[in-house]
DNA sequence: ATAAGCATTAACCAATTGGTTAAAATATTT
DNA sequence: AAATATTTTAACCAATTGGTTAATGCTTAT
């Protein structure tokens, strides 16, 4: 998930793979061109075809290890018993700093993804049961029993997620800077804690 | 921005850039053929360069509309002297309530086209001297000097749009008919106001 | 060393793409 | 009604696309 650069000693099926996940991210589905993604890993594109049969396969396992990757470090999170909810609120922050800083492409991939082709992503979320019943969920409603936690959720993720979503319209809005608006995020991460309990406390 | 029906009696030009208008929304400009707009507003994909010249021109105006329309139906409300800012805030999230759920694709058409293309966009947004001098960012920052105004607008903007972009996750997660999700989208609008009041203040 | 199997390439293919154009259809002017 | 101008169409074009394949290179076991 993290700057992945490519190791010089990977095999070439895992140069394929990396090269369509960042152009696949980058450019989206029907942007991206096999001779692209070979551009990338510094091969003929005959060979995404050779190791990965087409691009809609290569598409679908990428697509797939990037949502499992992504859901697999949450879930964790917000399924620890031993946690309370400000320290999940702060565990959520700091990981979606982490990565959405890296790779800011990752929300509108996976979110695309989920709207445009559901039905592929679906497996990943069973087997974590989804969030309905996530021990969070449960903590939620303890503090805010008048609202539905799913609702909750929405509003913690989107105060985290959103801002790395709206990035260039409030980076022009604001007549600044790639770094200023990078630091910006940053800050985020030290007082949405707070903000977030303001709201949870009834 | 609702649900715009093509009259029957509107020109090919208008119908082409509302057919584009629907289909770029939808698939983005990669996934869109002209021959796929002529389809959809009935005609020949010659017709689409004959009064666009070409399928990026007719992107460009589609693009520029569809910017102009959506924040030229923001500034009003956050701009306005005689609302408070609770007031403000209900007018945005009716105001995102009612386009969004019409027209789902909205958001991220206009936050990808700000990504990767800001240029284009870049004037309809100094136009309006953006969201940093509207009324609504002095009265955050009255009523949260401790945190930048630009901070608790992505806050609110986030919980109230980040849903329609979280949709298909949440729906998953849930495992709810789309109806339902619908349901809980417009549930939001009222409880929305008071969570956000609540995480105003001080 | 040689044969066998795997990896890689360049050349190729059919389908689709954005775009053009000449001719046909329609509307407008005279 | 005839001439003119505009709109629409079908056929076409070159470029790009995903995908295939036969030949070449490279390992590795024999």
């Amino acid at each position: 998930m993290s700057k992945k650069v490519i190791p010089a000693d990977s095999t070439t099926e895992e140069k394929i793979k990396e090269a369509g996940r960042k152009v696949f991210i980058r450019k989206g589905y029907a942007g991206t061109t096999t001779r692209e993604i070979a551009d990338e890993a510094g091969l003929t594109h005959a060979l995404v075809n050779y190791y990965f049969r087409s691009k809609d396969k290569l598409f679908d396992i990428v697509t797939q290890e990037q949502v499992a990757a992504f859901f697999g470090k949450i879930y964790p999170i917000v399924n620890n018993e031993d946690t309370n909810l400000d320290e999940k609120v702060k565990g959520l922050i700091n990981y979606y700093t982490e990565i959405l800083i890296e790779e800011p492409g990752m929300v509108f991939f996976i979110s695309s993804e989920m709207q445009n082709r559901p039905e592929r992503i679906a497996k990943n979320m069973e087997d974590n049961q989804g969030l309905a019943k996530a021990v969070i969920a449960r903590q939620l409603h303890e503090a805010r029993p008048d609202i539905h936690p799913m609702q909750l959720m929405m509003c913690i993720l989107g105060m985290i997620i959103f801002p790395y979503i709206s990035r260039g319209v409030f980076q022009r809005s604001m007549g600044i800077s790639e770094n200023d608006i990078i630091k910006m995020l940053k800050e985020r991460a030290e007082f949405l804690p707070a903000l977030i309990k303001a709201m949870l406390s009834n």
